[in-house]
DNA sequence: CTCTTACCTGTCCAAAAGTACAATGTACGT
DNA sequence: ACGTACATTGTACTTTTGGACAGGTAAGAG
């Protein structure tokens, strides 16, 4: 697994080679592709030294070119740590985190995990709980919902078309058809934009007005 | 590191076996601490089965172990997962995950990650987001709409239909589809679900894909 | 072996949504 | 006065949705 950091000065810290010997430093983003031709790996984002805006489309940038990416803030705080996921990061943590962590963040965002403070975990879902109190308006009803129409549902909540969710279920248009006419009477909704809002916990015009 | 599963029948499941050779499973919570004398490991909750309320007393129970502990649900979703990991959880997966995902997500847990389906994590920064102060992604495009459009965008936000937008904006229909059509280029959204998710600040389909 | 429930599908139809092309009027800054 | 952006609406057309009506299969309960 290669371990590429990008800073801004082009220089490895020492924690960083101590961490990872083989680390390998750019000084931008755009330089990560012709940098290694390595399969997979973890990226590293240094934003120290780097204005708000540019972190965020260096972060994007990053994002995009496939490897897990951690970003390593100077002064790590909920805000910044909270934009960095939602742009797509798996790890967040503090620029002169130690050797032994910076092993452990790799190794956690290698497999699929995501990386964070726990302070800053224990805050983001404090933060989630004061919109999602706990078993919601809909909650109860979803239960209602069979196994496949909860299928159907949750593709709704993310966007889907009826032909998107046919060929993910491998189930007919029609059929889709037949699952959603069945979860809007269930959940009281009269159309797959308010099932998408209610399944994400959103008031509706109707529920509201 | 030891591999304790938790699951209602005392079985492991075949998949959970290949995955750790030598896990051990207990029919409850409260077996943990005899079934074991490992310093450090994982705890497994296998949730299929139990009632909610049961569900959440058995974790809280789990999570005091000190054990990091993953809750294996039948059918994943948002609000389940949410109250896994507000009650301590660290890792939240299908009871049927390949062995090869509960080897990938034991590896994260125990080095201090958090592991969720990567939906699942959007999903929750999305949350976050509607009371965090953190200027979300969608934002800026925004401030691309005119203020006509802005106001039929809120409307569909709320699960408006057209014919009511135009209404409440004492406009045509017509209009009201110039307008659409308009903050669909704009927002990047390719219908009116995604532009309703998109302004609640939910990751939809193609986004996420 | 029935009855029920979930799941799947078909045809037909009507409403809603979305697009293309076109046009008018208004406001504002140069 | 001219250009530009915004708001508005019209006609016409395609696609998507959702509902009505009518089935067929498979699994489980009684």
């Amino acid at each position: 697994m290669e371990q590429l950091f990008v800073t801004a000065n082009g220089q490895l810290l020492e924690r960083w080679n101590k961490a990872f010997p083989k680390a390998i430093a750019v000084v931008a983003v755009s330089d990560v592709p012709e940098a290694t031709a390595a399969p997979r790996g973890v990226l590293w984002l240094d934003t120290r030294n780097l204005e708000p805006v540019d972190a965020a489309r260096d972060l994007q940038d990053a994002v995009s070119f496939g490897w897990p990416v951690v970003v390593m803030a100077a002064v790590p705080n909920e805000t910044d740590a909270f934009q960095a996921l939602t742009a797509g990061a798996v790890g967040y943590c503090h620029v002169k985190a130690a050797p032994e962590q910076l092993r452990e963040i790799a190794l956690v965002v290698e497999h699929g995990g995501v990386w964070m403070l726990p302070e800053l975990l224990q805050r983001f879902l404090a933060l989630s709980s004061r919109v999602a109190p706990a078993p919601a308006p809909v909650e109860p009803e979803l239960n209602a919902l069979t196994s496949r129409e909860l299928m159907v549902a949750e593709q709704v909540a993310k966007g889907a078309t009826n032909r998107e969710i046919a060929e993910t279920l491998d189930i007919t248009e029609r059929t889709v058809k037949a699952h959603l006419s069945s979860i809007f009477e269930k959940l009281a909704v009269r159309d797959r934009v308010q099932l998408a809002l209610a399944m994400n916990n959103i008031p509706t015009y109707t529920t509201v007005n």
